[in-house]
DNA sequence: CATCCACTGGAAGATATGGCGA
DNA sequence: TCGCCATATCTTCCAGTGGATG
């Protein structure tokens, strides 16, 4: 069979501007924001001690964008004012989980090439001591964003020490502000109240876009990324719609858009329709699934493979006793130690919290309260997630079976 | 109205892993 | 090598929870 790479440009001018690394000319839809976080950063400016900030929204409500978009714009300015000499670090907590990690993480990023140093051994303060220096040696106006920072959790240290350094005299040269991104609303509250009151100086919310919002967005993207006349009326407002039911998220209403291009595209289809854009959505949803079941831990996995096999047997919602023994048999097969109930009831927690597994309480009075678990996502996702754990291939074949026996989808 | 069930969820402590400096 | 240090993952312990039951 021949086969041919061809060139297939019907509905796409420029996709680079629905994806998430682009950066637009103009925020839409955040005039307010941007107001006040300029406000905000004024004492850079001025040559002041810049204020620490402090912003929240959910996910894709133009936090990270308006942040990227005022440095450059801030760093432009400054450049008229001899005496203000600044310099932007910006990071991504997504993945630290603890002040700890950030301080290594920050230092790593200030050093050159090899002079790195490792994410565990040093006590903490000498990290942080390590930072400081860093620090001092740039110099001048230093804003440290911390993108994400909700990740570190309870574990705040950092966030109570850098915006003291100064004062505490560990920096002499350097002016240093935190800015911090959070897409959780509750982290503000589960901080050290000595944090809150440095970190969150000048706090700004960004809320969801509405739908008009959204569609507003979108049509100034597609106007960059997609051929003319290659949406048909009303999908930009089907996608803005969707998205504005579920998160209020740009980031999500591009993705639908995005990705229901593409499949349009691969279709062989000259116009995105609504259907595309549907198919788009349950495709980021079971993407967004399936990521989450590639992290599991082994026993994570096993605790979800025993709640698929509780499902293949039609015997889901099912108690977290049932569900116990069922992982018992399984970690038997695959020669893993048992872990207690308890863990399995933690691991169970965190399938509830990725979406993967949904409970409902049962208050059965005299016979105790308890969760039934199910499956919430469709069988057929979970268990094609589920084809590469350790030595069970035999126990997923024959859960397939069962599966299909009893006409499970 | 007290008691009880069958957990849930929080917290503290144990264990193992990998890295530091001396 | 040894004593520390940070972290992830478990285990152990235990105080709730709230409708049904006697």
């Amino acid at each position: 069979m021949s086969r041919r790479f061809e060139r297939k440009q019907n509905i796409f001018r420029n996709k680079d501007a629905l994806g998430e690394s682009y950066q637009p000319d103009r925020i839409e839809e955040r005039d307010e924001e941007i107001e006040e976080y300029m406000d905000a950063l004024q004492p850079v400016v001025d040559g002041w001690e810049p204020n620490n900030i402090f912003l929240y929204g959910n996910t894709g409500v133009g936090k990270t964008a308006v942040t990227d978009y005022l440095m450059d714009q801030l760093q432009e300015d400054v450049t008229d004012y001899d005496d203000v000499d600044l310099s932007v670090i910006s990071l991504n907590c997504k993945t630290l989980n603890s002040s700890y990690q950030v301080a290594v993480e920050l230092v790593n990023k200030l050093r050159p090439a090899g002079g790195e140093i490792s994410s565990t051994g040093y006590p903490q303060q000498t990290v942080f001591k390590k930072l400081y220096e860093e620090l001092d040696a740039i110099g001048g106006t230093i804003l440290i964003i911390l993108d994400e920072v909700d990740s570190i959790g309870g574990r705040d240290e950092l966030l109570y020490e850098l915006p003291r350094a100064r004062a505490n005299g560990y920096l002499e040269s350097a002016k240093v502000g935190v800015i911090g991104i959070s897409n959780d609303f509750k982290f503000r509250e589960q901080l050290d109240p000595r944090v809150q009151d440095t970190l969150c100086e000048r706090e700004l919310q960004f809320p969801p876009y509405d739908a008009p919002e959204l569609e507003n967005i979108l049509s100034s993207r597609a106007e960059v990324a997609i051929a003319e006349g290659a949406v048909e009326n009303g999908v930009l407002n089907y996608c803005a719609a969707l998205a504005a039911r579920d998160s209020g998220s740009a980031r999500q209403a591009l993705d639908l858009l995005r990705l229901a291009g593409e499949i349009a595209e691969n279709q062989g289809d000259d116009v995105i329709v609504e259907d595309h854009v549907e198919t788009a959505r349950s495709r980021l949803e079971q993407e967004r699934v399936e990521e989450g079941m590639r992290e599991l831990t082994t026993h994570g996995r096993l605790a979800l493979l025993a709640v698929i096999s509780k499902a293949a047997k039609e015997e889901t919602p099912c108690r977290t006793r049932d569900i116990y023994e069922e992982y018992t048999t399984l970690c038997e097969s695959s020669e893993t130690d048992t872990l207690a109930q308890r863990s399995l009831h933690n691991h169970l927690s965190d399938l509830r919290m990725l979406g993967i597994l949904s409970a409902h309480e049962n208050r059965s009075g005299s016979r105790g309260n308890y969760y039934s678990y199910q499956l919430d996502v469709p069988f057929t996702s979970a268990i094609e997630a589920m084809s590469d754990v350790l030595r069970l291939d035999g126990e997923i074949q024959t859960i397939r079976e069962i599966a299909t026996m009893n006409d499970v989808v």
